[in-house]
DNA sequence: AAAGATTGACTGGTCAATCTTT
DNA sequence: AAAGATTGACCAGTCAATCTTT
């Protein structure tokens, strides 16, 4: 696993040809970190005012109300929401604390535990749920054309794989659990 | 959701005409909301790791370099690293503190205070940039065809012109200033 | 008053240490 | 021991209050 790369040598820290960016490869790499320090934080601002939520959190509610019985054992849905074990376990306790969530022990095997979407939960979700959709629409869906938004699907696919290889567990869908 | 279908319905704190994505769109949004959970913090990791900076500084640094005299009113710098004034004074003091900047008062109006990039700070740019640099390829440049990139590029365009359409502040380029 | 900058309390996240169960 | 989960110390960022200068 972790031999054979060709670039192995990282004590030594110079390691020269890295290639300098293009200007146009710049400009759209520019444009690419400009949305990554914007648009995350505005989704944020518009979830917590009206919802109280921030977007992982909503994650976690929304990933919760597609899974069988609403109820995901903790690892799953730390993957499925894209977060550390840890992150997850204090936005579960937010969440158990508001009621939208709770925590049950599995019978299985190991330590596990699974988060149960309440009720008042799935309610919650379906309140806030427009409200974020109308934002998503309106900052992105809705200022792109379908071929530029397939487009930068395919991209951010291509750019997740990259950025999760070498991180197996990171990498599996729930659909694997 | 023009139509109250035969799901749960809650209270009518329905804000109607709020279309749901199609199977496509959320596909793609899907795919860009793990790009956004993701890959900031990757480029954080390597970073920190590399160079004890993190993604925010590093902009800092990088903004700074690329001015005349690399030096920069406070204001103007949080425009262009895209951070709120109160998160650039955080920075720059941590920045200061490690001797890579200096805060300096300017003699013009009001109570502006510039930046400047020491010569420590500027070989420590210099010094770090490279494994940046290589990690962007690594993680976005090289994984998308040209014309893959330079749609993303456009749409990321379009995206930010939305999110901060509102914020007049935000808006203007360091080039107004 | 208004613009620019700073500060401190608070929040959410990471990391490492710990606990629990097989 | 190993997997899953929790906890607490620590760090960076936000927000609101404050300070400084015109």
């Amino acid at each position: 696993m972790s031999h054979v790369s060709a670039d192995t040598s990282l004590a030594d820290t110079r390691e020269d040809d890295v290639p300098w960016l293009s200007a146009d490869q710049l400009r759209d790499w520019q444009a690419l970190m400009g949305v990554l320090m914007t648009l995350l934080p505005a989704l944020d601002v518009q979830l917590k005012r009206d919802a109280g939520v921030n977007v992982f959190e909503y994650h976690v509610l929304a990933g919760l109300s597609g899974a069988p019985d609403r109820a995901l054992v903790l690892s799953d849905l730390a993957v499925l929401a894209q977060g550390s074990l840890s992150r997850l376990s204090h936005a579960v306790t937010r969440l158990e604390r508001a009621g939208w969530v709770e925590r049950r022990d599995c019978v299985e095997p190991g330590r596990r535990v699974e988060a149960r979407l309440t009720d008042a939960g799935m309610a919650k979700l379906e309140e806030v749920a427009p409200g974020h959709v109308r934002e998503v629409r309106r900052l992105v869906v809705d200022v792109l054309t379908a071929a530029q938004l397939s487009t930068l699907g395919e991209a951010a696919r291509a750019i997740t794989a990259a950025t999760l290889a070498g991180d197996p567990e990171a990498c599996r869908d729930v659909s694997d659990c």
